[in-house]
DNA sequence: TATAATTAGTTTGCATACAAACTAATTTAG
DNA sequence: CTAAATTAGTTTGTATGCAAACTAATTATA
């Protein structure tokens, strides 16, 4: 149990180096998403979308690990992009459901060129990217599991 | 060169699970760093000078990939919180010279227990976070060398 | 069935983050 | 030696992010 001072430097924390790669990965992407006029947060709320189509905003935080706190103002500038629409929901009114514009959809087309855009510049084998994407849902997992 | 929907599909992303996973460890540290009266970002900052004794923003900020912009407000904090002193640099007026301060070094005792703690909370094996701990880093080394 | 407990979102407060514009100091070039 | 370029920080503006407190709606329970 060596809790020494070796244990507290910089270069010994698994925790910094991840920290700075999101860091780092968001800064890369944001010149990219600005040609569709949308921030990371905002690009990764558009992925859930584009995939799902409709949803509300509980099961939306839940996939992103998003506080409704954060979700509430960004799903307020994306409706005010008309990417999508809300509306408190008929079956339950505590529930707000969200759904992808034709705009939104539409956005979709030009943004299949980011992901290989971001593979080039992280530039890891596919080996590699395989071992890393494991690790961090592991890691992610471990977390959550230990949720009080 | 396959750019289709695939590659936006939130499971087929790497980003993805980096981004979750710093926000996550950083989200399991807010509630250990409160007891010593730090933020992550301040914690990694403490942890720079508990090792450097004395620098300046210029050097602080390449160490830990933080804009001045970001800095300069934290730093006024730490000073607050009387862990860090700041004074304009004698040889050349343009730096802000930073030193830890007796207060500020003795934190250091009191975080001691907390790698540990997180250690167990991310619950990988020292395989595994070495792995894990050498491909952020390559993707950090990949990412900054494309620096424009 | 009235009330307590739970659930879903919103609002507020605080702390990052960084781009862009700006200021001040120093160095470089002509 | 002075004007231009560079460098270091600060300020401003925008966008997260989350805890805590709050509101509204629904469900569970005595």
């Amino acid at each position: 149990m060596q809790a020494d001072r070796k244990s507290l430097r910089l270069k010994n924390q698994l925790c910094f180096p991840i920290y700075l790669c999101s860091k780092e990965i968001i800064r890369r992407y944001t010149p990219l998403l600005k040609e569709l006029d949308l921030t990371y947060t905002q690009y990764i709320v558009m992925m859930y979308f584009w995939e799902i189509k409709q949803s509300n905003m509980r099961d939306l935080g839940r996939a992103l690990l998003l506080d409704p706190s954060t979700l509430t103002p960004l799903l307020v500038k994306l409706e005010a992009k008309g990417y999508i629409t809300k509306i408190k929901s008929k079956l339950d009114a505590r529930n707000l459901d969200i759904a992808i514009t034709d705009k939104g959809a539409k956005l979709e087309k030009k943004a299949l060129s980011v992901p290989e855009v971001m593979r080039k510049c992280i530039n890891l084998s596919e080996e590699e990217a395989k071992v890393l994407y494991d690790l961090t849902y592991k890691v992610l997992n471990n977390i959550e599991r230990k949720e009080a």
